[in-house]
DNA sequence: AGGAAAATGGAATATCCGTTCCATCGTTCA
DNA sequence: TGAACGATGGAACGGATATTCCATTTTCCT
């Protein structure tokens, strides 16, 4: 560097854990090894950062410390402080006083409605964050495929899984998209429009209900493909399905809040209305 | 403190964030002045601690840096090293890697089926937060109080409440409490078992579906008691309710996860048939 | 193959932070 | 009122951690 010109050093520094991001994969692949090193290990345990020590990420990414300084150097910072302490911002900044909150609220006693609500609250965040953790990517294109070569999409789900179920009818309808609610409501079900060329979309959790297993069951045999929304051990229906969609719900008491499997429910219907419609 | 007896300092440390809550509620008001104002700052600022140095909690709280290290020891703690250790285990215990997962499931493109599931989770944990934060808690315990009462509790709730309205009725069947569901099947409502010593719980957001504000209309010329389920906007339906809970629901596009409300529905319901019990 | 430039690892250094200690002040009880 | 005990604040200490520097190795280009 003869000139005035550094071209690596003097940047400035990434401002937001996304601009952070950028940055990240703009330098992938046009790094020395042991900087490649860090920048792989630091991607791929972003949240460790916060609260590691340099010696700490130096190890996690087999390098020694002086190495992690490089690198971070490399991304614009003057330090690994500097750099700690965007994330740290950023993690106080998404849990301002809400655990506190809800911390308050379990508190005011066992008997009190807030603690339930607390309760909920907690047991839908941890499905949440379950669902973002072990969606199976490949699974979902399939389901996603699968349901938009469809003419008409039906759907099962009684009991508890019934509220997803018709919520999907209610957006598959604002969507355009042809879909069919198994209600059973006249004592009977809509088996007979179960035909070619259509697909069944299961929604069924333990207990599985006899009503939906039986359904699927005849899809199968009347070669009508079977995309199935369900809880991960569910080996009772992984036999009835073409796709396996599962979902782990957290559950407080006897109830599930249902967070997860509604974002999940209703990612697969925007993206299968998305697929039909190019 | 003359024999072996030392009652405040040898005490094993809390080991979680409920035992530290529990111990400094214990403490509270039989401490000395500067060490009150340290329990006082950090029971208010518990997030705080995880990132902060023992100076900025100290001047947090208004107190020189040994009363901190003081109130430490007296919660248990050989010092505030140990004590910032539990929250920070605490917060990386609560964001894993799921801020990552988020961001890698986003960043795999805008037509990905797995991007809108990162979206829906997004806006499902936010709408969380947000009913964790403003939960009016006096009208949910009316609330429960009102449909505790009841002989009977209606349901209402059309269109995208419509799931909510129907879980709330496989609940109470579950609870064994008495609940109809006005799901309007046979293209009339059931307005008419709507009788005195009954409750409506109406659920509906913007734009409110005729059928529930009609309804409850009708309840309120009937004497029956009417709790809603609305948005915190919901002008048309506060003149017909007697009371009001408001829950911010996060949309992603036009459609929403449901989660906040849910999560909300199911507490009541809980709470009322724990109340009913005694 | 030889030399220059870049990269690397480890030791030395400087900084920050937690912790302790002690002198002073206030309070309480005899 | 005075003595004793607890509380308080600040300064000094010690440990840990970020940061820098330099000798050595590796890589790349001629």
């Amino acid at each position: 560097m003869p000139k005035g010109e550094t071209p690596t050093d003097p940047r400035d520094p990434p401002q937001t854990v996304e601009a952070f991001r950028n940055r990240l994969m703009a330098l992938n692949g046009q790094l020395p090894r042991r900087l490649q090193q860090c920048a792989d290990h630091v991607a791929t345990h972003m949240d460790h950062i916060a609260l590691s020590t340099v010696a700490q990420v130096a190890q996690g990414a087999g390098v020694p410390p002086s190495a992690v300084m490089r690198f971070c150097q490399e991304m614009g910072f003057s330090g690994y402080a500097e750099m700690q302490r965007l994330f740290r911002e950023a993690l106080s900044r998404a849990a301002p006083d809400y655990a506190t909150r809800l911390a308050n609220l379990k508190a005011g006693g066992a008997g009190q409605p807030a603690t339930l609500v607390a309760e909920f609250v907690e047991a839908g965040r941890q499905s949440m964050e379950a669902l973002a953790r072990d969606l199976d990517e490949s699974a979902l294109n399939q389901a996603v495929e699968t349901l938009s070569q469809a003419r008409t999409i039906h759907l099962a789900g009684f009991r508890r899984s019934f509220p997803v179920a018709s919520y999907l009818a209610y957006v598959f309808d604002k969507l355009g998209v042809p879909a069919v609610l198994h209600d059973g409501v006249a004592g009977l079900g809509h088996r007979s429009t179960l035909q070619q060329g259509d697909a069944l979309l299961a929604i069924t959790f333990a207990p599985y209900s006899e009503e939906t297993l039986s359904l699927a069951a005849h899809a199968r045999k009347t070669g009508v493909p079977v995309v199935a929304l369900t809880d991960p051990a569910a080996s009772q229906v992984s036999g009835l399905a073409d796709t396996l969609l599962t979902v782990t719900e957290i559950d407080f008491g006897a109830f599930r809040s249902l967070s997860a499997v509604i974002a999940l429910a209703l990612s697969l219907a925007v993206a299968v209305a998305a697929r039909r419609e190019t």
